[in-house]
DNA sequence: GTCCAGGGTCCCA
DNA sequence: TGGGACCCTGGA
């Protein structure tokens, strides 16, 4: 990977092929808004970014001083990871194979823990676009804001900042029935904040283990916490569509372990190829 | 206006 | 182990 900066802008060309397009549109983040020409303007913490590319596997920019970008960005887009080779040593099945063809470039965030808790228990039985709208009004109603170059954005607050909120404010969320579900773990963490968030750092079957005894987080969404929120690659959510890909493509029955910990990158590829 | 499904989970038989 | 209910939204 190379990384320099250049009047204000930071530069990224990762090693492998790399789509911030379809890293941001393919499902796995729900904030980042399109600005038009090739630009996304999103939130990770409490640090907001412009990211632009011309196109698939062109150099990156970013709208952020070198050691921001290194500190934050880097980690965060996964920019120095090796899927490509990765991907030649697994000897793929002919639909793995197509949707990698077809995904290849997407990368997988490496997103907070206890935002992805919640984004992945709204998103039950929801839509894409309305997961980032509801949370993007947790966020403003809750989180701290974050003035960049004039436009206010708002990093996802904690669980004793959505505490500090009204009842009443919670309504104007609009969670439905999984209102419950989102306050019960808040109040839940709010109260022990070190032992929900030492959940994260948990051997894998231990931390899905711990999640799926939460109201609320099943075995999709505790396998969507573990690889989107701590970045466990060897997870394999299987919801609806992939589902579909299971039934359709492998008769009815496919163990993902074969992937390795490329399973959660190849559920990727397998969820956007099939979306589109 | 009605109907239906959307990145599921819980509950109860 | 399987079916129904659950909140809210947008498109047909």
């Amino acid at each position: 990977m190379k990384i320099y900066e250049s009047e204000g802008v930071t530069w990224v060309e990762p090693d492998d092929f790399y789509d911030i397009s379809k890293t941001l549109t393919c499902g796995q983040c729900f904030r980042w808004k399109y600005l038009g020409e090739h630009a996304y303007l999103g939130v990770h913490t409490n640090h907001a970014v412009t990211v632009y590319q011309e196109a698939p596997g062109k150099p990156i920019a970013l709208l952020t001083d070198l050691d921001t970008a290194r500190r934050v960005w880097v980690p965060y887009f996964d920019f120095d990871a090796q899927y490509d080779r990765k991907i030649k040593d697994l000897a793929l099945d002919n639909y793995a194979r197509s949707a990698y063809e077809y995904s290849k470039g997407i990368h997988l965030l490496r997103q907070d823990f206890w935002e992805m808790v919640i984004s992945y228990i709204i998103s039950q039985r929801n839509r894409l676009a309305n997961i980032g709208a509801v949370v993007d009004r947790i966020a403003a109603a809750c989180g701290e804001e974050i003035n960049y170059s004039g436009i206010k954005l708002y990093a996802f607050p904690s669980a004793q900042d959505m505490l500090e909120v009204s009842p009443s404010v919670w309504d104007t969320f609009m969670l439905g029935y999984r209102y419950e579900y989102v306050r019960n773990i808040v109040e839940v963490a709010a109260r022990d904040p070190e032992g929900f968030a030492s959940i994260q750092f948990m051997p894998t079957e231990e931390a899905y283990a711990t999640l799926t005894r939460y109201r609320g987080i099943g075995p999709k969404v505790a396998n969507c916490i573990l690889l989107f929120g701590m970045h466990r690659t060897e997870s394999f959510p299987i919801d609806i569509w992939i589902q579909r890909v299971i039934d359709n493509h492998y008769g009815g029955s496919l163990d993902a372990s074969k992937f390795g910990d490329m399973a959660g990158i190849i559920q990727q590829y397998m969820f956007n190829y099939i979306r589109n």
